[in-house]
DNA sequence: AAGTGTGACAACCGCGACGCG
DNA sequence: ACGCGTCGCGGTTGTCACACT
């Protein structure tokens, strides 16, 4: 099929009676082929989409329930963007639908929550730090010491339990160690110059990255 | 009323997996 | 084993409607 012929964007529900009709006949398969034979100038790909999406039968289409997005928030936490692994266990939606209300409804929902418990754990181990009196910011020398984050295990702190939970912890000791791997892999280090000052980066650092890079 | 921003949804794209000759 | 066509998946972009200024 030469691709300046097919048409492409929204569907007309000529297009949809037409693929209707051949899919009725002739099953789910082959879409190239079907494409051709039912006289639609559409790739296979966008029939099978189509098709999938929105024509076939036993689609819901009208909103959401509680009971479904209390589904969808749970899979997405268990298994990540399997989305059609999720909508296998939402009858009647696609995966193309979820992944749409995920990122439409459910997504900043999710994360605003967590930004909040995550805060909350934050708070906690800077308090804690404070009070087993550790300075994880003023050791500009570049030394480790020994009564450094590394001996006190990540539980203790009650963290550890997500990604971003150690990806904090990681943080706090690069700043202890004053420069991140990532800018030894640059060939960096700060801690040469006399511009360096851990204490103002402490100040002036985003936390926002953190949170929203999961 | 017109222009702009934003949210929701539909559709497309790239890529890897799979099946078959 | 290899090449090719097809399918399926997840990420991204396009489009439209509505709200806001």
């Amino acid at each position: 099929m030469q691709g300046e012929n097919l048409r492409k964007g929204t569907w007309l529900q000529e297009e949809d009676e037409q693929l209707t009709s051949f899919v009725t006949r002739l099953g789910e398969r082959r879409w190239d082929s079907l494409a051709k034979v039912a006289g639609l100038r559409r790739s296979g790909k966008s029939c099978r989409l189509r098709w999938l999406n929105y024509l076939r039968p036993n689609l819901k289409h009208g909103p959401y329930s509680v009971e479904e997005e209390r589904l969808i928030i749970q899979l997405q936490q268990q298994w990540g963007n399997k989305w059609s692994k999720i909508a296998r266990r939402l009858p009647g939606r696609t995966d193309n639908e979820i992944k749409n209300y995920w990122r439409t409804h459910l997504q900043k929902r999710v994360q605003v929550q967590q930004e909040g418990e995550f805060m909350n754990k934050v708070e906690s181990v800077a308090h804690d730090f404070n009070k087993k009196n550790i300075d994880v910011v003023s050791n500009s020398e570049g030394e480790t010491k020994e009564s450094s984050v590394d001996s006190f295990p990540l539980s203790d702190w009650g963290m550890g339990n997500s990604p971003y939970e150690n990806r904090i912890f990681d943080w706090i000791v690069e700043l202890q160690n004053g420069y991140s791997d990532k800018e030894k892999e640059l060939g960096r280090d700060r801690k040469s110059t006399h511009e360096y000052n851990p204490q103002q980066e402490y100040d002036t650092w985003d936390y926002s990255g953190i949170l929203w890079d999961l």
